[in-house]
DNA sequence: TAATGGTCTGCAATCGTTTGCAGAGAATAC
DNA sequence: GTATTCTCTGCAAACGATTGCAGACCATTA
């Protein structure tokens, strides 16, 4: 029932040393200031009294908890346990231990959930839910709290951040389906306050305009989230214009299964009457009916990237803020086809 | 750069009064001891001053620390999200904060993990890794750790835990498969040193019996773990006696996804050839191809409740062990159909 | 021999809260 | 007017570690 945790004073009077003795032997970076024989002695009966420090105390004397908060807009996205799952991992290994936040992308909650972790003293801050001009960002980065975004990135550069190259990707989409013969092409972007569907938005008008295709503004619309309900409203307010076209680029997965969905409530086949494509190349789309083409990115590479990137920076949180761009490849799969020939038709309905 | 967070000594000397006193009127418990009039101007102070408890300090004293741990065997697993996430706001509207750990099924790890956080004094744990004898769980029970499981439990009765039905989901499935005239039934089972998959391979032994199918035990077998890969080698070893049968029942979705790949891999179609059933109706298992029929469990509810639970075991950590099964019920889709009548000819190539 | 230097360990303060105990002062009872 | 009770606040000792400083001890050097 009650839990005797031999605690620092235990190991020393059974090695009839003072606690600090124990202190210096346990602590790597004071470890050769006690003489070898008797810092064995005292490992020996540490882990005979299966000692463990205690995080709190030491973490009240030192300022340094090894704990890392993960703040996330909705961990039901399937992006983000790969993600989750690498990070942990790798901070893991060096010692750490992460607390998690999934914020359901509600700004109040964020501020709640950033102070709270801040008053738990975190060593640092993986920040997956960032907007583009975030003031909680800010507020860490004022305060020389080591910060990484992950995914997304805010307008400043003066914060850490791993990211995919949005525009290669948008440019691989796009290259994509105009070879396979689409000039008529809508878009389904993302939230403009995020960066990624800022990006991604301008990033389909610039090279729509370089490969010569005509952008009908009216096939072109950006969803409030990056949700599945949110990508079917887009797509449906889209098809509501009654405007022809053959394929659908969309700024993220969940929006192009949105797309899947509206397509459907109105008897649209995917690929015949409209391709789509996605962005992320999320777990088990290659799965669905029909298997999405994508931009896929290496989740687990961005985690592993990302937690190395936030240890560098409690290291040495004045270093200055490096950002690092993956490169996504597009994977093409059945949701994309050649436009057939007399789809308008149908659309026209 | 620096942040000088204030701190108890801070808003006492402003307010002209001693921490002890400031610490009361903070502590709604002890809130009542102090006038009235000084309450509110040390309040006033205090968020005047952004004063936020030390909960490290705090901790340290009370040897409550607002932390919960959860671990999971595999958060990319997708019925883990939504659990976490209920958990995860539902015990942060009491206050608490959830720290996460994902052993990716190693005992190993898992000894780590939860020695970790017992080193970091979670309030409680919540655990949706247990294995039906489980040294780690036992500790706990033992050092009197308040203990929720989910999903699994342990074959001991002395610990609380949130599970489902899996009797009534089996029987759910099987009838639903031989209704539909299937009698030759295969079953793809999961590991038997979890609950779960116990329980599974159990109740489709009993039940097919109670029906009156005879079972061929060359279509039987249960996976390793519960992922793909394990569930399309453990089909494919199955395919690989040769035996005809017209419908696979699965313990569990992964596997089922599993056993689409193994099908595929030799040509043959679901439902046409062989129908599928998956368990658990985890997110997006209705956009496959097919779409699969499966078990549906109320996983948003399971967080919820598990998270509740947990807090009553925390308030009173003597109380008897409660266990909370839900019901699942059945979702029919296209993943199963009535049995071809020649189906047998192509099986055995 | 005394002085110097180096190596090792102990002392005590500190991190920020909480809480049992005691005492000051006011209010009530006799 | 004194005794008793209450109400409120302060004191100081924890909680379990870390760390600057000092001193003990031994060896080396002049």
């Amino acid at each position: 029932m009650v839990k005797p945790r031999a605690n620092i004073k235990d190991v020393a009077s059974r090695a009839g040393v003072h606690p600090s003795t124990v202190s210096r032997v346990l602590n790597p970076a004071t470890r050769s200031m006690v003489s070898e024989s008797l810092a064995r002695k005292i490992i020996q009966i540490a882990d005979e009294l299966g000692y463990q420090r205690n995080p709190l105390a030491s973490g009240l004397r030192t300022q340094k908890t090894y704990t890392v908060g993960i703040v996330l807009p909705d961990i039901t996205n399937p992006v983000f346990p790969p993600i989750v799952r690498s990070v942990e991992h790798t901070l893991g290994a060096q010692g750490y231990t992460a607390i998690l936040a999934d914020t359901g992308s509600k700004r109040r909650n964020e501020k709640d959930v950033v102070d709270n972790m801040k008053a738990r003293q975190v060593d640092g801050l993986l920040i997956a839910a960032a907007r583009r001009k975030d003031p909680i960002v800010d507020e860490c980065v004022d305060q020389g709290i080591p910060l990484v975004l992950v995914n997304r990135t805010v307008d400043k550069h003066n914060v850490a951040a791993v990211i995919n190259d949005d525009e290669l990707g948008i440019q691989l989409a796009l290259e994509h389906l105009t070879e396979m013969g689409h000039e008529r092409i809508a878009y389904v972007g993302g939230p403009q306050n995020t960066s990624t569907g800022y990006t991604r938005y301008r990033t389909f008008l610039k090279t729509a305009k370089k490969l010569g295709l005509d952008i009908d503004r009216d096939l072109v619309a950006n969803a409030r989230d990056y949700t599945e309900p949110a990508g079917e409203a887009t797509l449906e307010s889209i098809l509501e214009h009654g405007k022809e076209f053959t394929a659908v680029l969309t700024a993220n997965d969940l929006l192009a299964l949105g797309c899947y969905d509206a397509m459907r409530a109105r008897g649209l086949d995917c690929p015949k009457d409209i391709s789509v494509t996605g962005f992320n190349d999320m777990p088990y789309v290659d799965r669905f009916a029909p298997p999405l083409t994508t931009l896929h990115i290496p989740l687990d590479e961005i985690g592993v990237q990302a937690a190395l990137l936030l240890l560098e920076r409690i290291a040495e949180p004045e270093a200055p803020a490096k950002q690092l761009r993956l490169e996504p490849r597009i994977v093409i799969r059945g949701s994309t086809a050649a436009p057939a020939k007399e789809n308008a038709s149908r659309l026209a309905s």
